[in-house]
RNA sequence: GGUGGGGUACCCAAGCGGCCAACGGGAGCAGACUGUAAAUCUGCCGGCUAACGCCUACGAAGGUUCGAAUCCUUCCCCCACCA
């Protein structure tokens, strides 16, 4: 079936295609491949980093293939030192579990998982918890010598440069016995991952062809770069997370706005299902009109509704339009900032003083400024406003009469950053 | 184990008894320009304060001194060469 091997084309085209094995393209080509990728528990959420993998699991599901994901519940407690400088520190295994859980089920949305060609969960935790230090050493140890595993780039790279424990080396040793097992399970034979993952899949690739003789097979993706030279899923607050708590769908879509026109195109061929007319559409709209950001906004649209869901999706794009149209704050109805209370950073605050309130106290307790003195350079700066008014050093002291419906205000710091604070009818506490 | 060189703010990196909250660069933030871009230019960039100033900081702990990031002692950690 030309459909089958049709992953490949898909993920060339749209560039996430970095390297994989030769035969890969025959086996695609001649039946259905169960194919995985893992996911380490390192935190309590995945970030927008490690929607590139998803996708390809995605993809390979689109094409008519099996997926599996598996959660690195096992090679979580130990650390992969691929792409690391330093040695890491041990998580505890209720972490680990914790982020387990937090990650599955987070990872559950991106496939179907029902009945036609179901994708796969599974957690190494199953297998490699248990396995004793001797039989990992004989079944799996025995078929590497120090020598191939001090080739890898993650190694040796850690060897120049601080040093490797005996855990983070093994790593490799793991994640090829993973490969194994879900062979032996599925009758997986590829795996998919990072460009920093070839060496740990190749590994495992080794594995299978000595144990098992089986040919498996390796298939990366390029690591996501930014016109900008910066890092990649970084924003001024950190990493931009799909856990909700951690990152507002809000905050998220902005996060896929703002996104460079030099990076729109690449992007929207990595992370939306769209089809190769209708991003060739929006790069042409891009192109005629970059001021609108229709591609951008199609990007966020897209990618916040697969990860957040469509309601959350249209709300975030509300949100975004009545910010950053060209509306009056002061006409603002109280049920739509009642609205915004869940999309931007909010906090309620104690009824107003008479003779009204610093600016710089309000900024900070909206968390807007790291400190007070933070907000007074803003302040002198003019990156503040309040509804929508640039405040000044002279104008600085916000009263009740300045307050929306509801009792609202909405600050704003910079270009981009808002927050509502809510102020109590009561005298405060 | 020996010898030598280091550990300075988010990162790199000067300083080597007072003029050091600490040169310079990067990152970050703000302003101008714009399109909630990019590039560029300008300002800011430990905390508190209206301000004088105060507090906390130069690997850790002690000490010398009117005064230390700078000198001494011990300890911890890195790097290079030797064994």
């Amino acid at each position: 079936m030309s459909k089958m091997n049709s992953l490949l084309e898909e993920l060339t085209w749209r560039g996430l295609l970095y390297q994989h094995t030769e035969p890969l393209d025959a086996a695609l080509t001649a039946g259905v491949v169960t194919g995985y990728c893992g996911f380490d528990p390192t935190a309590t959420s995945l970030h927008v980093g490690n929607l590139v993998p998803v996708m390809g699991l995605a993809h390979l599901q689109r094409a008519g293939h099996r997926p599996i994901v598996l959660i690195g519940g096992g090679t979580g407690m130990i650390g992969d030192p691929s792409g690391k400088t330093a040695e890491r520190q041990l998580n505890t295994s209720e972490t680990v579990e914790k982020n387990s859980r937090a990650i599955q089920k987070q990872l559950e949305r991106f496939l179907e998982f029902g009945e036609p060609r179901d994708a796969i969960m599974r957690d190494n935790a199953e297998w490699l918890l248990e396995m004793g230090a001797v039989d990992f050493m004989r079944e799996v140890g025995k078929h590497f010598t120090v020598n191939y595993m001090m080739q890898k780039d993650s190694v040796r790279a850690r060897m120049e440069e601080g040093g490797i424990s005996y855990t983070e080396f093994s790593y490799m040793l793991l994640q090829a016995k993973d490969f194994l097992e879900l062979n032996r399970r599925v009758g997986c034979t590829l795996q998919i991952g990072g460009s920093d993952q070839w060496g740990n899949i190749t590994a495992g690739i080794e594995l299978l062809r000595r144990v098992e003789g089986v040919e498996a097979h390796a298939l990366t993706m390029p690591l996501v770069t930014t016109a900008a030279g910066t890092k990649f899923g970084k924003t001024e607050a950190g990493a931009v997370w799909l856990d909700p708590v951690l990152t507002s769908p809000y905050r998220f879509y902005q996060f896929w706005v703002n996104v460079d026109d030099r990076d729109a195109s690449r992007f929207l061929r990595f992370f939306t299902l769209m089809s190769r007319e209708e991003i060739e559409a929006l790069e042409l709209e891009l192109a005629a009109h970059p001021e609108r950001r229709v591609a951008q906004q199609a990007l966020a649209r897209d990618v916040t509704t697969r990860v957040h869901g469509v309601k959350a999706a249209k709300a975030a794009a509300d949100v975004s339009a009545l910010l950053f149209g060209r509306g009056e704050a002061a006409a603002l109805s109280a049920d739509a900032l009642e609205a915004l209370r869940e999309e931007v950073p909010f906090v309620s605050i104690p009824a107003l003083p008479a003779e009204g309130i610093d600016a710089t106290d309000l900024f900070v307790a909206a968390k807007l400024a790291a400190s007070k003195g933070a907000a007074k350079r803003l302040l002198e700066q003019g990156g503040l406003s309040v509804n929508g008014g640039k405040l000044s050093a002279e104008q600085r002291i916000v009263r009740s009469e300045m307050m929306l419906a509801g009792g609202h205000l909405l600050l704003r710091k910079g270009a981009r950053d808002y927050a509502l604070v809510r102020v109590s009818a009561e005298a405060g506490d």
